[in-house]
Parts: C-alpha cells; sequence; structure tokens
DNA sequence: GGCCGGACTCTTGTATACAATTTATGGCAA
DNA sequence: TTGCCATAAATTGTATACAAGAGTCCGGCC
C-alpha cells in the first residue's frame, strides 16, 4: 500500500510526473529548440523509469512540443512566428464554428449561467481603475474558462478536441500572450476590448445568434493576434532568431 | 533473438506492426466498440511484447480510435453519425483554410504540376462510360492524393497537422464513402460533381482567387456529407445501433 | 598529413519480471 | 434467494535487463 495517493490519481503517476517535468523543461528554455531529449537524461532528472519516460515523450510529441527523429528518439521542436499566427487563425477558426453551433442549438439559460458568471467576474477585473499582475493572471484564469465552456456548449465532441489539440501549442491558447503584454502601455484597453467581444459572444449565444457568434469569435482570436505583434515587436532585438524564445515569450510574466 | 528486421526500417518495427494490426481489429469490427482491449489479448494476436503494445495503444487512442479507460487500459470508441458529420464539417473548414492560403500564395506554375496530373488522372476515370470497383478504387487513391497536396501547398504546418489528425478518423476521410456509395445508382454522377469541384479548385489556386477556392473547397466537403447520408440511408435498416458499425460503413466495398 | 576502418560507447527499441490495483468469483449470512 | 465480504485471478503501471543501431574516437594505412 502506497502512501501516493494523497493527491488524486495514482493511476500512471509517474508518467503524469514525467509529462510534467519535461513540458517544464521545454517551456522554461531549459531545452533549447532542436536539441535532442536523451531518455537517460530525463530518468535522473524525474528520478522516474524509462518506461513511464518514454510513454511522457510519446505524450508531449503528439501535443506537438516534440518531433520524432530521423534516428529514434525526439527532438524539441522549433516554432517560428508564422506557426503562432497560423495556430491562432485555426483556433479562431474552429472557436467560430463552436460558437456558431453553440448559438444554433439554442442553449437554456442554465446553459449559459456558467458563462454568465464567467464573463461577470471578468468584468469585475475589466472595471478597475488599475491592474496588478494579480488582476491579469485572474483574468487569464476567467478567459481561458470562458472559452472553455464557449467551447463545450457547442457539444460536439470533434470540435472539442481538435480545438484541444490546437490550444495544447503554448503560443496558440486563448490567453497566450496576456501576461506578458500585461505590462504594455495599452494592456488595459486590450483587456476591455476582450471583454466586450466576450460580453457579444454571450449575447448572440442568447439570442440564438449563429452567424454573429461566428464572427465575434472569429475576430476575436485576431486580438491574440495583435498581442502576439505587439509582444514579438517589443521582444524581437532581444531574441536570438531561434524559435524556441517564442514558446517563452507567452510565458514571461511581469 | 528475432530475426525480423528483413523488410525496411527495423526502427519501432514491433510498435508499427502491433498499431496497424490494432487498427485493423477495430476497422474490421472484430473489437466492438465500447469494449476493453487487454493487452494480453493482443500480445497473444500479434506476437509482441506488451511493451510496443501498450505504444501502439496509446498512438490510437491519439488517433481516436480508443479512448482511455477510468480504471487504466483503453476501450474501443464509440461514434454515432453526428460525429462523423461534424468531422466532415471540420475537415471541410480546415481544407477550405488550406485552399484559400494555398491561393493567395500564388503557387508557382511548377508547383501545381502535380496537382494538374491528378486532376488528369482522375479526368480520365471520370470520362469512362462504366466504372468497376477497380476505377473505384484508383479514383480513391487519386482523390486523398489531390487533398493531400492541397493541403501541403498552404505551406502551413499547423494546418497541416490539425486536418492530418482530423482525416485520421476513417469517417473523416475525404474519400471515406466513396467505396460504400459505389454500389449506388448516382455513383458516376457524384464522382462528377467531385471532379468539377476539384477542377474548379485547380483554377482557383492557378488564378490565386483565394476566396473562391476556399468556397469550393468547403463545399466539396459537404459531397462527402451527402455521401454517408445515402449509404447510413441505405444500411439503417441493417445496423444495430451501435456505433461501431459505422466506422466499417465506410470500408464496405462493394 | 589525411583518410579509412574498427572498436567502443551511447542510445533507443524490445522483452520480461515485479508490484499494486481492479475485477471476478465463491462462500456465508440474513 | 439475495446481498455482501473475502479471497483469487486478471490486468495495468513501473522498473530493469538485453540486444541492436548510430555516433564517436582512435589508430593504422595510404
Amino acid at each position: 500500500m502506497t502512501r501516493l495517493m494523497r493527491n488524486g490519481d495514482p493511476r500512471a503517476a509517474q508518467t503524469l510526473k514525467a509529462q510534467l517535468r519535461l513540458r517544464q523543461l521545454i517551456l522554461d528554455g531549459e531545452l533549447t529548440a532542436g536539441e535532442r531529449v536523451p531518455e537517460l537524461m530525463l530518468v535522473e532528472r524525474t528520478g522516474v523509469s524509462r518506461t513511464p519516460i518514454r510513454a511522457a515523450l510519446s505524450r508531449l510529441a503528439e501535443e506537438g512540443l516534440l518531433e520524432p527523429s530521423g534516428s529514434g528518439g525526439f527532438v524539441v521542436r522549433a516554432f517560428d512566428e508564422t506557426e503562432a499566427y497560423d495556430a491562432i487563425d485555426v483556433r479562431g477558426m474552429l472557436e467560430g464554428a463552436a460558437a456558431r453551433r453553440a448559438a444554433q442549438r439554442r442553449p437554456s439559460k442554465a446553459e449559459l449561467c456558467d458563462l454568465r458568471d464567467c464573463v461577470g467576474a471578468m468584468d469585475a477585473i475589466v472595471e478597475r481603475r488599475t491592474l496588478g499582475v494579480e488582476q491579469f493572471s485572474d483574468f487569464v484564469r476567467l478567459n481561458e474558462r470562458f472559452h472553455s465552456l464557449l467551447v463545450g456548449l457547442a457539444r460536439s465532441t470533434v470540435l472539442t478536441r481538435a480545438i484541444e489539440r490546437i490550444v495544447a501549442l503554448p503560443f496558440a491558447s486563448p490567453s497566450a500572450f496576456v501576461m506578458a503584454q500585461s505590462a504594455l502601455a495599452d494592456a488595459h484597453e486590450t483587456l476591455i476590448i476582450s471583454q466586450q467581444q466576450h460580453r457579444a459572444i454571450l449575447e448572440a449565444l442568447a439570442a440564438g445568434a449563429g452567424a454573429r457568434a461566428e464572427s465575434v469569435a472569429r475576430e476575436h482570436s485576431n486580438l491574440a493576434k495583435r498581442n502576439l505583434q505587439a509582444v514579438a515587436g517589443r521582444e524581437a532585438p532581444l531574441r536570438k532568431g531561434a524559435g524556441g524564445d517564442l514558446i517563452r515569450l507567452c510565458l514571461a510574466a511581469v
């Protein structure tokens, strides 16, 4: 009887541990793009055996953070700005489709309740005069929840899966560059616009206006592109040109 | 010990073998939807060890043919008609986006050469007076190639990956129900329409007409939905109601 | 001095042993 | 007969041993 079960599921605990640690290593930039990821290195860094390490490598490859190397094993995948724009664009298309379908389903008031609460909580943040890191962090959490709920309202496992896979790319997340952009001058303005779009989507869903829901959700993703543009423009001089830094860009807090 | 390395890449040969066999088992319906897939059963059916079996299970789960069971292991996933329509719809959206981007890139004549050849070969089939199973089979192959080339012309790894993942679902493939539908009366007519759309897409790409390319590619996927509708309507009385049969539906040759 | 070949190490893919949990089974009691 | 608990079987997750390729480095040879 192992006493590891204090947290959730002890099932595949080692694999999960390795997966989280490996993702952290990549996102923290301790593994640079193009670099091979030897299994034994992860063994000594995580303390788990090679079997769960291999499972974690495989999953991270499916997520898109690694790619299989020709001679076996995996290398850290490199991303450029173009791919980030593409990923955001695809997310916009899929979320637009989800919004349209959700509206066309004519969701009940009860189904919209959670979404309404979420928008209300974001309102409370945006209306404040000054925003600190804490507020941006809360907004990010609520924003992710909003998008997750929106996609769920489409009631389509296919759409949900497709979106989940795109969002797995760290720079394609609905709030990828919010934190990085929080230091910029017009950060508050961006949040105001973003929140206005959230309200518009909610209205469209409540009214069953599929076309409007789709177009606003679609346009909403352009805000993420603008954020990326702003952040990339600011950080461009600092970057070495390697794609690996792009990932760290989304996580640059403060 | 094992002397199986006579064919091509001995790298991960056992995993590939297990993966192909498992997929075949699911697609052939030997494993019914909702059923658990014990690893030892696959060990005795494939002759490979548990390690590559587990890798294959994991990959098939990523493909969407399996889903993780709550108490560990995997179960065969069940699909209903709604999910098939959804998947085709998502493919249509993504391929539409790919077609638009390909056209906007203004591909050179050389880049369009392969696509042109592919359309030409399909023309040769469609123009025939009578079509046998052989011709339908060739058309399927060329059709898959056309779609693959089209997606590649968008030059977007993100789009390519997203489409590959959707197409991994057997009923979302561009030519999923062509074979099953080949026995129906209006099969030839369907091929004529399909081929007209292929030509239109090619024209739009050559002319750099992004909007047209997108709308035709989008509409093109509706043909797949129509095929599904026709085949499902014919086969509905025979089906038990389980979703597993949906997969076999796409593969029903002759 | 440069190039080729072979041995060595490193790494990955595969097989199997072990541990722990889940599921099935059978007996006992109400 | 039915419900429940204990035990046994089965199944999964993990660790490790083994074998085969790939890459490397050194020495011999041209």
